[in-house]
DNA sequence: ATAGGGTTAG
């Protein structure tokens, strides 16, 4: 074999199941001295990454004795694949300013981690790179920027990427109907949606993107007309992320017996994914009998998700069943539940500043306190009520509520109005969902503070102006 | 003539 056939038996290899094979082929790459060969050591880091073994990769790629464009995209690529959004931006600037040479390639790499951090500073400063650049058209670039400026909060920059591409694909469609979908805007997800089957055929992300824009937009029947002409025509792959968005949509509505017999009809077995999205419409519309169905189902199935309880447990106490608040309490005691710990963070000037749930040990915890003590005082005398049902921990209402002041989030949304000028919006990311409390806290600092806040979470974008916000209240 | 890196997803 010579480096021809290494580098493309390596290229067949790829996936998680795949490691064994690359190290037997690696072990056979070393044997003939190949290891060090451009070609086949990008090859053969790439596929290390892919398989989710990122050391080993990064360890081939210390190893090269030269580094190309190539190399260098293959090992920040690794990191960004993998959510290593850090690592793969720190790499690219140390490769960067030791010489690294760019392509359009390295750059819808970087603007997929920048994505992930939902960095709009970084964005915009990449942008600035490729702009300078003056690189000819690609249509994967201009998808990545699209997306990036949607995750990043800047829907309106998305759009005007996407209206200047001289051509356009399918993904560039779905990249900005994800975008409206992510940020509530449910109107221009159809209406963008109907110019677009004038022009191309829609493939099932086009469908999902559609369809979860229709849910996460409130426009439910739209939604609804759209997937039985979907069902109807038959000409498109409906998976079980399609039938999600219909039962979400019809949990929505407060269809909730609708959602339940959609999930007895449709050929898939529900995940724990649809029951949630069903529990979650159970708490927005306080339906005990149904939410108590689904509620079982899902502690069958992941007996260890604290969030499960804590939905359940809002439902009881939203409907005013103290008693039963308190067992699921002590149920969830009794298991061994984990949440995966919930933190969020804030972009002031490039640099990152996170916050953990009552954190002590943040540098400017003490100015963070007051302020928050002081933004607590206003928003409650204008009518703001804190959501104790979101804490489940056996403690008494004073510490229940010093625990919720303590979510990260607040921490956040405190720390950006502390340090940024009036009119500017407070852009915040968490890693987990915003919590009902937490959610109302930043409408009312909207309101009484006249601030446009911009919050990030797991699934969508939450834009909170004057006391409202773009999800309607149901995420 | 033949080889390595990339975008959308309840």
């Amino acid at each position: 074999p010579n480096e021809f056939t290494f580098a493309t038996v390596l290229t067949s290899c790829s996936g998680p199941q795949s490691i064994h094979q690359v190290k037997q082929v690696h072990s056979l790459v070393a044997k003939t001295n190949f290891e060090s060969h451009m070609f086949v050591g990008s090859s053969l880091l790439d596929m290390y990454a892919k398989a989710g073994n990122i050391q080993e990769a990064r360890r081939v790629f210390d190893m090269l004795p030269e580094r190309d464009t190539v190399s260098c995209t293959a090992i920040i690529s690794g990191y960004a694949q993998l959510g290593l959004d850090d690592e793969a931006l720190d790499l690219f600037r140390q490769l960067y300013s030791a010489g690294m040479q760019c392509n359009y390639v390295t750059f819808t790499t970087l603007l997929t981690s920048l994505s992930g951090l939902a960095s709009l500073d970084y964005g915009k400063q990449v942008h600035g790179l490729i702009l300078r650049k003056e690189l000819p058209f690609f249509v994967v670039l201009q998808n990545s920027l699209i997306d990036m400026y949607s995750k990043c909060g800047k829907l309106l920059y998305s759009r005007r990427v996407f209206d200047h591409m001289p051509q356009r694909s399918t993904i560039s469609w779905n990249a900005m109907l994800m975008g409206y979908g992510r940020h509530g805007i449910g109107h221009e997800v159809v209406q963008l949606f109907r110019t677009m089957t004038e022009e191309v055929k829609p493939d099932s992300v086009t469908l999902l993107a559609v369809l979860s824009g229709c849910s996460h937009g409130g426009l439910v029947d739209e939604g609804l007309d759209i997937f039985d002409l979907i069902v109807k025509e038959q000409n498109a792959v409906l998976s079980i992320g399609h039938y999600g968005c219909v039962i979400d949509l019809l949990g929505r509505s407060g269809r909730l017996q609708k959602a339940l017999d959609l999930i007895q009809d449709m050929p898939f077995e529900p995940t724990p994914a649809i029951w949630g999205s069903l529990l979650g419409a159970c708490r927005v519309h306080v339906n005990v009998s149904v939410g108590e169905v689904v509620a079982q189902k899902l502690l069958d199935m992941e007996p260890g998700n604290a969030g499960n309880y804590v939905i359940l447990s809002n439902i009881y106490a939203a409907a005013g069943m103290w008693k039963d608040v308190f067992r699921v309490r002590n149920l969830m005691l009794e298991k061994t539940v984990t949440k995966e710990p919930g933190q969020s963070w804030i972009i002031l000037d490039k640099v990152i500043h996170t916050f953990r749930s009552s954190d002590r040990f943040h540098p400017r915890k003490k100015d963070i306190d007051a302020k928050i003590k002081e933004i607590y005082v206003d928003i409650k005398a204008a009518g703001f009520v804190p959501n104790l049902s979101c804490v489940l921990h056996d403690v008494d209402d004073e510490q229940k509520e010093r625990m919720l002041l303590g979510h990260s989030e607040k921490l956040a949304v405190t720390f950006g109005l502390m340090n940024t000028p009036p009119g500017l919006t407070i852009r915040v990311m968490k890693n987990l969902r915003i919590c009902v409390d937490c959610h109302n806290f930043a409408k009312f600092v909207s309101k009484i503070y006249g601030r446009e806040i911009s919050l990030r979470d797991k699934n969508r974008f939450h834009l909170l102006t004057d006391g409202a916000c773009t999800c309607g209240d149901y995420w």
